[in-house]
DNA sequence: CATGAATGAGGTTTCATTCAT
DNA sequence: TATGAATGAAACCTCATTCAT
């Protein structure tokens, strides 16, 4: 419960102060304890941080896995579909943790954990999609990262901007397009 | 000169130590002058990450544009060729500076610098592809926008994960096939 | 029984983690107990060690004085002889609480106990040596501290130095040497 | 000169509020500089009292060095109150410094210290003392260590104490007494 | 222009102690 | 009596920035 309230104290000040007024005894003080308690719970600053990024990551990696064990055997353009709208539904169930981590990810080991939970979700969307009836020829290993990538780093990208609540229903849209559109392509026997 | 000594060193101290080792002493040691000749050439230490990001981005957005000049009126596939070429050789022509300077751009204001540099490359972007004979249809504002962000956003994720060369290579052929086939479903009517 | 556990805790504390590492959690931790009941026994950090330290001057300082009502009218040599085994053995009963003791004597309210005691043990010197038939004067008072704070000076100095088993022995011989050569001196009309 | 003030400072510091009041910044202030001057001529609190107690060690090794060289050949009494002489001279020149020390040299490395600088008083010693005209057989080695850990031991035993001025003059003279005849009966052949 | 010693606010972390259960 | 989560004062240390030389 302390807990609870020490990570959602944390979003909050990396919201409104950014990553340099990330401070313990602000982040203790915004979940109503004392810096103490943190420390009894967070070995330190550093593994606060982490702690809520690997938190973030697994969800959209359990997402992601739901959504290709549902997406079996579909057409390429529903499984596209089934996995781009769960991966935006868990980047975008706290639109502000999505933001508020990509501060810190470069800052704390975030490269080491977004490649662990990478290869999770990469392996399951490389198992799926070979069960659609309508392509030619299994996606070689690196389209399917590239998929991910692009998907990911979009995503990032516009939330970086500032993504309008507009933008999201667009984002939605085209980022099905974009993934449906590249499987194709890469699996067309004529390229 | 000196500056350049800076620059230079700055993004060493970045590459081995980390955001958090980074300090003004620090890259002045390295540089081979003292932190007071620092000062004298920029007023603050953000001043020097935000100068070095601008930068960047600034040579990006430039090889975008001379991107767009060329490959104005020529087929889709030539264009986006032509684009991603361009685009990539000026992200990978320093991968260590591109590397370091995602571990800054948050701090610092980041999402600012990139918003506006952005602005110009999807206007060059958005001027360019109507001008491919074999369009059906004008993408629409936001297509565009996706298309940029996919590319920078991919980039980015391979970058972050320690882009191997020979994934390198692969990136440039993919990130192609990715855009056009994404520009032909966006451009086309049946949509 | 707990206060017995809390005692050995804290030695064993001292010794493997050095005065900085014995902190009351810790101490507690190693006994079994929560910190919440070494404070029933204790009112602060301060008094636990104060007490191991006062307990242990208590022991050698018994020792002290059965010797010497011991060797009571003996020859001096035969007193130098039971005082120097007494002692050494009361020091060394725990050579590893001795050298914890040592860590902490300053910390704490040390010299002021070590003084205390100490006057007991000069007391019981200063009474017994005159009754040696084979002296010529009494010593003066400084002459009988002075032995004693060879005794333990230098039983400290090995101590501290990481005395090797086979030292020990050695500084048994030598310290009744030393200890009887020096009285002789002290009691010789000559001097 | 920074450095010097900085070591003055903690000699005072240490002997007005002892160690648990000794703190960075207190000695700065006490310095009349700030903390960040400090860390830039000690990296650490530990290293500053460190090298002030391995700087009175090597003070003290060089004055029984010296002592040594100046008592090759003379008597053995002689050479003992040279010996104890120039040991006590440099032992009291700062009396408050020796109990400062004292009171720190087990808090930190301090017996790794005393042992290393220990090593090359006993070796002049161990040189000289067999270049007495006037002994039977040299000493053993042990001996040696023995009448050094004797003097330092007694020494700090008598600071520790609350050592009175009139008590030094006694000292000076029970030293010597107490080391000469320890040395007579170590060399003595009918032992 | 260059230097680098000095500054000191402020951040992270520790730990003796309390008190409701 | 025992527990152990919570407290928060205070310690150590960093580093952007200044300024006299």
């Amino acid at each position: 419960m302390t807990v609870k309230a020490l990570e959602e104290a944390t979003i909050q000040v990396l919201l409104t102060g950014g990553l340099e007024r990330l401070t313990t005894n602000r982040v203790a003080r915004r979940a109503g304890v004392s810096v103490g308690t943190l420390y009894q719970y967070y070995p330190n600053k550093q593994s606060l941080l982490f702690a809520l990024l690997e938190q973030h990551m697994e969800k959209v990696s359990e997402a992601m896995e739901a959504a290709c064990n549902n997406a079996r055997g579909r057409p390429l353009l529903e499984m596209v579909g089934e996995v781009v709208q769960r991966f935006l539904d868990a980047k975008l169930a706290r639109t502000d943790i999505s933001t508020a981590l990509y501060k810190i990810s470069a800052k704390i080991g975030g490269p080491a954990i977004v490649k662990r939970t990478t290869k999770r979700s990469q392996k399951a969307l490389g198992d799926l999609i070979p069960t659609a009836p309508d392509i030619a020829i299994p996606p070689d290993k690196f389209a399917v990262e590239m998929m991910f990538a692009a998907m990911s780093g979009a995503t990032r990208f516009v939330l970086e901007s500032g993504a309008a609540p507009a933008m999201v229903a667009n984002l939605r849209k085209h980022l099905v397009l974009l993934c449906h559109s590249y499987m194709v392509a890469a699996t067309d026997q004529h390229r």
